[in-house]
DNA sequence: GTCTATACTTCGATAGAC
DNA sequence: GTCTATCGAAGTATAGAC
């Protein structure tokens, strides 16, 4: 009875080019640029429609994230199925896009409890799928849980990664080369050299 | 001759307050919610007050980062000249306010040119003052920089710290625990235990 | 140094016509 | 599904009195 309020179908065409807009905004100039009328005016379409598609910001918001991460979990999946998954793992966190996202989504999160939970949740299941292909990775090469906890490693390729990458947006690189370096010689120890293309 | 406009003295007592309103805003709710308004009504005064202080809201920011840097810059000094450099410089790379100042301008640094500059400029020296300590206390420690480049250990340290003040603020805690046992472990190795008290 | 008053912009959101 | 029209709130910033 609260809300007369009409609402678009969520298989729209039209939503989902308010979704691209909001996402490339919030790539290219953070959240705080996507507003209604910046994420129509970047779609070629009137304010009113974002209003029209999404009751709220924050469903908008969480709208975008929910797509995000159901392609991130397509790219997990696929990578703890190939033969490297380290690696694939590796390639795939220190993918600018994904990381930027992540930041993005973290500082919003700081004020919107809605998306926070939302990101906490998907979050601890990432880190579950990871754990695991970490796990067994170890246990095949011989390294002990107990002188090598697999979730600290999961932790340390996250962090890493992470730094790699919001550093290098900010125009800071000292010290990334040799990281990488010794990285890829961790991944050669437990995994051999790659086998495929860097996408 | 372009601005008759009058401006506040920088070591005005009311001007300290407004920044010490928006550092706690930015703190508790994100860079987003530290407007004019919600900065003067935290600080018990009028908006424009915020304006007579700082040109700009972007010069507030600044303002902000500037004397938290600042206070950083001692705190790495005296962790440099302790006993223990390498554990106090892990205190304070975990210490949640400095990590939580981190991303917050990390992401507010993304649309906003004069603060990423800034940024990357400490963001620099900081990583020179941490790199000569690990350097050396690797040196000591008999650990080659081959098998183990110092540079790479800092931006590990960077990177883990960051993840686990990170997760911590959003709910996620699995994997912390273990992860401060290894680089406990790993501290020991190289410094002996803790002789001083985590503040 | 702080106040009132104010100009102008942009925001989220809704009602109702087409 | 998209439009016009519009509200009230909040944003940055400035001028000028006290």
């Amino acid at each position: 009875m609260a809300s007369p309020r009409r609402i678009g179908a969520e298989d729209s065409k039209t939503r989902a080019i308010l979704l691209d807009a909001a996402e490339r905004l919030m790539l290219e100039e953070g959240y705080a640029a996507v507003t209604s009328r910046r994420v129509a005016a970047k779609a070629g379409l009137k304010p009113q429609l974002v209003h029209y598609y999404f009751r709220t910001m924050d469903e908008l918001f969480l709208a975008v994230y929910r797509r995000r991460a159901s392609l991130r979990l397509g790219h997990y999946e696929r990578a703890l199925a190939s033969d490297q998954p380290l690696r694939s793992l590796w390639e795939i966190s220190t993918d600018p896009r994904g990381t930027a996202f992540t930041m993005e989504f973290a500082a919003l999160a700081n004020h919107r409890k809605a998306i926070r939970a939302e990101i906490a949740q998907h979050a601890e299941r990432f880190r579950q799928m990871q754990l695991d292909a970490t796990a067994s990775v170890l246990k095949r090469a011989g390294i002990s849980p107990e002188a090598c906890p697999p979730i600290a490693v999961v932790l340390a390729m996250t962090g890493v990664s992470q730094v790699l990458v919001l550093e290098k947006a900010l125009g800071i690189t000292s010290g990334h080369e040799e990281t990488r370096a010794l990285v890829e010689r961790y991944l050669r120890e437990l995994e051999g050299p790659a086998r495929t293309k860097p996408s």
